[in-house]
RNA sequence: GGCGCGUUCGUCUAGAGGCUUAGGACGCUGCCCUCUCAAGGCAGAGAUCACGGGUUCGAAUCCCGUACGCGCUACCA
């Protein structure tokens, strides 16, 4: 019986960092369980001892954290089934591992890499499927005892019945059939006495009570082994899921050597955790019908395993920039500030003060014009220093052979006034335009040059009033000194 | 090679036999708005639904075959 709550676990080796495919496997176990008041479970699947990376569990932890997927039992966090390191859990295999011997669903192996290498080039040569030729399985007991006591190098062997239909249930695939001729005694305890993916999986998911099994399509092909093991203990199956890959643009799978791959440079780019989480979200999975920006509690909300997609996606960037740009314009401008300090304290303005209503000034001004934080910067860097040079594309559209004449006429009468407002800038430019005979544009276009050093921008009025009184005649005096044509 | 899985605009996708002259989003082009750039609105280009058979009054949707792609095929996960 699956238990009423669900029970999903993010199993990743650690490696490193967290690989944007993990944060999607992860997502979606995590959306899985939360839709269904279930518990999210990390286990770090640590058995492989020749990969260990130093700092590797705490990056990830730590970029789960960031995303905001918040675990229920792991490492660190503990939990009603732990350890959650399976490297803390080899006596639980072997225990495992020696009962599957006892029921004669598994068999020690003392064969040499040498001879394994050889029937495997042998099968190969010969067009065949490579696969261990059960030779260990048919040594007498007296043998085996021997081996043993002589700590002969060994490993242990699931022992695979031929000709056997295995068949699984798959939420994304519907039922999947394999020919058990096909599987491989796939080894369970290796010769360092540690247990491969293959065994500490199942045993570990069986212990923790999970009831989906959530993971990516690089697993489709493991798991009748995993079928067959499950059978062997007398022990339920859970139910499966198997993700469509997130792929290259060649369509091969997601891989390092084409890009950035993990969520940690992604976050580094600037890139939002909203916009990645929606990014994410959205290759593979669609509620079926056309929304397409969710914040996490509308994925929670929304996400069923029914609706994901079978075919794998490619991982390009475009939408991802698009929505991280949403995602931003739609913060609001209080959780912008700290986030535009924390950009500037990293920048070349970093020893300049700004307070923070000059900032949030800026940010209003800005917000429908950024993709990224660092944008409010990189795009408006007029609200932080007066522009050191003047575009020439915009100088040669823009300044005229009246603009140095119409500015300093400007400069006179925005020196009378008092704390203008937005308005007495616009209505006294205007005035001076009418007074010349002119349209406004003859001189809010070379205003906006003077002041910003370029084309675009917020409203003309705005930057003025931004950056104020005594910096506007500055620099309008200085660009009628500087621009020439 | 074997086994498995997949295949709808460039990309992500909607589609659960008649609602489809295949819809949306990103990107692209144009127009509107406008002091500029964005944002927003509108319009457009872009998919013979991999191909071939079949089932059916009717198929992108069901079945079979083929092709192509990908995954797995380790004492890696």
């Amino acid at each position: 019986m699956i238990s009423e709550f669900p029970r999903v676990r993010f199993a990743p080796s650690p490696t490193g960092y967290l690989h944007v495919g993990g944060l999607r496997t992860a997502l979606y176990n995590y959306l899985f369980a939360k839709n269904n008041n279930g518990s999210f479970i990390l286990r770090i699947e640590d058995t492989d001892r020749n990969r260990y990376v130093e700092g590797a569990v705490e990056n990830l932890i730590q970029a789960l954290r960031w995303a905001g997927l918040e675990f229920d039992e792991g490492p660190s966090k503990g939990g009603e089934f732990g350890p959650y390191m399976q490297s803390e859990r080899l006596d639980i295999y072997k225990k495992y591992a020696d009962e599957l011997i006892e029921k004669k669903k598994a068999y020690y192996c003392f064969c040499s890499a040498e001879r394994l290498t050889q029937i495997r080039d042998e099968q190969q040569k010969q067009g065949f499927q490579s696969k261990y030729d059960k030779h260990c399985l048919h040594l007498s007991e007296n043998e085996i005892k021997q081996k043993l006591e002589n700590n002969e190098p060994r490993v242990i062997r699931m022992n695979v019945e031929p000709n056997i239909k295995v068949v699984f249930d798959d939420i994304v695939r519907g039922a999947v059939e394999f020919d058990s001729s096909v599987i491989d005694d796939q080894i369970l305890i290796k010769s360092d006495q540690y247990p491969t993916y293959h065994l500490a999986n199942v045993v570990d998911d069986h212990l923790m009570k999970i009831t989906h099994v959530i993971r990516g399509e690089e697993w489709l092909s493991s798991a009748p082994k995993h079928v067959i093991l499950y059978d062997a203990l007398g022990w339920e199956r859970p139910v499966f899921s198997h993700l469509p890959l997130l792929l290259n643009a060649d369509r091969s799978k997601l891989s390092k050597r084409q890009g950035d791959v993990s969520v940690e440079d992604y976050r580094a780019k600037g890139y939002l955790k909203e916009a990645l989480l929606n990014f994410v979200v959205l290759l593979g999975w669609n509620a079926g019908d056309d929304k397409e920006f969710y914040y996490l509690n509308e994925m929670i909300e929304s996400f069923s395993l029914e609706k994901v997609n079978k075919s794998g996606a490619i991982f390009s960037l475009g939408k991802l920039n698009s929505l991280n740009a949403e995602h931003l314009r739609k913060k609001p401008d209080a959780e912008l500030l700290p986030m535009l300090k924390e950009e500037l304290a990293q920048s070349r303005y970093k020893d300049f003060l700004f307070d923070e209503d000059y900032l949030l000034k800026v940010i209003e001004a800005m917000k429908e014009r950024v993709s990224f934080v660092k944008d409010y910067i990189e795009k408006s860097p007029y609200f932080f220093e007066a522009p050191l040079e003047y575009e020439e594309e915009t100088v040669k559209k823009r300044w005229k052979e009246d603009s140095a004449t119409l500015l300093k006429k400007l400069v006179s009468e925005y020196d009378k006034l008092e704390n203008p407002s937005k308005e007495d800038y616009e209505n006294i430019l205007k005035k001076t335009a009418e007074e010349h005979g002119t349209g406004a544009a003859r001189l809010i276009h070379p205003v906006r040059l003077a002041v910003s050093g370029m084309g675009g921008g917020p409203g003309l009025f705005d930057i003025l009033y931004i950056i104020g009184k005594k910096e506007t005649i500055k620099r309008l005096n200085r660009a009628i000194e500087n621009i020439r044509i």
